[in-house]
DNA sequence: TTGAAAGCGCTAACAG
DNA sequence: CTGTTAGCGCTTTCAA
């Protein structure tokens, strides 16, 4: 039924090695062996057994993406930038939701899937024990995201500093009274949650410290999440002339809940986003927001992980990416 | 440094089929024995050399899902719920981009990728040539969409039907201008396209047929291309006071056209998407929408892969899944 | 119920 | 430059 390089060998008069070297592009072979090898190659239609050559070269070819769920906020643009960058760099890649498996058990606890040459984690936080599983299988791991560890490979952003970067761009606007919408519940009490870490320095740096409620933990990222938390602050008799949403759509959700309280954005309030998305760049007003660059995150992650496959024992890179604001109408300097 | 199954027989002192037994959960297996061996697993922390297991038994566990672009418009949330469905029913999902090779021969061409199962093709319409290029490797392929292939199995929402509602939905409105944007440019000759016809013919049939012109092509599924078709039909004399678009997104660039235009909607002019995206839940207004339940599809997707996979030869199978109308505020009745 | 051995299709070491 | 061959780790007859 299947074509095998033997056929193909047999059906070409040649050895089976020969067919192998014109298969892979390896150099030595005659132009006419090669010729006479396509030829049978394409009448047979021959089909390359990938499993077999994975056994034998321990290469698989695929990367893991793994991700709390591929629409997750925060991801915006990078599963696309992970499959065209490891596209481009001889890779296919394997999508997998994080603790999603009901048959065995969650990759987030086995620790590296399996089959798979190396793994992209986009998760943020990182949850607890999955780089310790990774690091016992060795299959090499790239974090992708905000949060690191200092024993893998990472790409990330600088959330500090995008954070404090978005509360100085309110600032420049005018604004005084700054509220922040998107901590983790789980987290709002660690201190070191890099955006709200960012969020309070550059306050207390423009000497505008924030009253207590000003930053508002979230269940999900969601609009509705997004809308819920805006209404509460908007209820508020210090209502915040500003706010810092920690995704996209968070802020698209903030914008409604201005609309239905009757204030006007930017005019009665300024809305910053995370992440660039399309919705952000056709919501009205249009929307500010910080960024980076997921082609460039992703491009990097795949070059770290052909990096890490050259040489294992290497110790580990980390790598920052920039973030940029795109300043539009949601945050138009008031008056 | 990897274990193998011999390594643990070895450890265990059984033989190697046992050891695979357990692994596989087969019976057979005395309890005492299957404690041992267990023991050995756990303590060599055996992993299954996936590759081999494929050599031996032809069978990967993964299924290729290739679509033109892991976020293009009319995807909405079907990634997601496909790796969900793979996952539930023992499948990993690897995401494919049409053409998108630039090493290999991009999938379209060549047909199957290897070393997958089956191959989920969400792609509308379906690269020329494609199904052909298949059927040749023999890998089963399901389709996803809206237009079919009678060779191969799939599951579709039917077009037709889905933009005959819409244009009634406008109608029962009050709606008789209505006009159309989202006709793919190379295709808007033929008259198959199914939601074309379905739009032609609900109109025809509520006597309203559209004036040269109401048609409207796009380059591609963006924001901005449904803005500028929008700003288009807006201008015009005889301008539309109801608007299909092909996707949310699409709508939601018209939505924004026609606040830029000075319109209401729904008081001017009534817009209706496909696809229920969350960003048309959060749009101003938010958005009216037809759509099929992702979820739903991707679930009989994989099944009619289980299917296929157990008996390659049974006549294809094609499942009409059902959508439906989200009204929301966009076309609220006017007046 | 368990063990021994063959072989899936491919690559790479070695021989010619 | 080309051919022969061993063996990657696993499943699976077949025999005990």
């Amino acid at each position: 039924m299947t074509t095998t390089l033997r056929d193909v060998a047999r059906h070409a008069g040649v050895s089976v090695k020969t067919v192998s070297n014109v298969v892979n592009d390896h150099p030595h072979v005659s132009d006419e062996m090669r010729r006479r090898v396509r030829e049978a190659l394409g009448a047979l239609g021959y089909r390359p057994n990938l499993a077999a050559r994975t056994l034998r070269t321990g290469r698989t070819g695929l990367l893991a993406l793994v991700v709390p769920d591929v629409e997750a906020p925060g991801l915006h643009g990078l599963v696309r930038e992970v499959v065209r960058a490891a596209t481009s760099q001889g890779f296919r890649v394997v999508v997998e939701h994080l603790g999603a498996g009901t048959g065995r058990p969650a990759p987030s606890r086995s620790g590296a899937p399996p089959g798979v040459d190396a793994v992209l984690l986009g998760a943020d936080p990182v949850p607890p024990g999955l780089v310790d599983a990774h690091l016992r299988t060795g299959t090499p791991l790239v974090l992708l995201g905000e949060s690191g560890d200092p024993r893998c490979d990472q790409v990330c952003v600088d959330g500090t500093r995008a954070a404090a970067d978005a509360v100085e761009h309110l600032v420049r606007t005018g604004r005084r009274r700054i509220a922040a919408i998107g901590a983790r519940p789980g987290l709002a009490s660690a201190p070191a949650q890099p955006r709200i870490l960012g969020y309070r320095r550059a306050l207390r740096r423009a000497g505008l410290d924030p009253p207590t409620g000003y930053v508002r933990p979230i269940a999900e990222d969601r609009h509705e999440d997004g809308y819920r938390a805006a209404r509460w602050l908007f209820a508020r008799e210090d209502r915040p002339d500003g706010v810092v949403c920690h995704s996209d759509r968070l802020a698209v959700g903030a914008l409604r809940a201005a609309a239905d309280a009757g204030l006007r954005v930017p005019g009665d309030v300024a809305v910053i986003g995370f992440g660039d998305s399309a919705e952000g760049g056709y919501s009205r007003p249009t929307l500010t927001s910080v960024s980076a660059d997921p082609a460039l995150l992703a491009r990097e992650a795949v070059t770290l992980v052909t990096a890490r496959l050259d040489r294992p024992d290497a110790p580990p890179t980390r790598i920052t990416a920039p973030h940029a604001i795109l300043p539009r109408e949601s945050t138009r300097p008031a008056g």
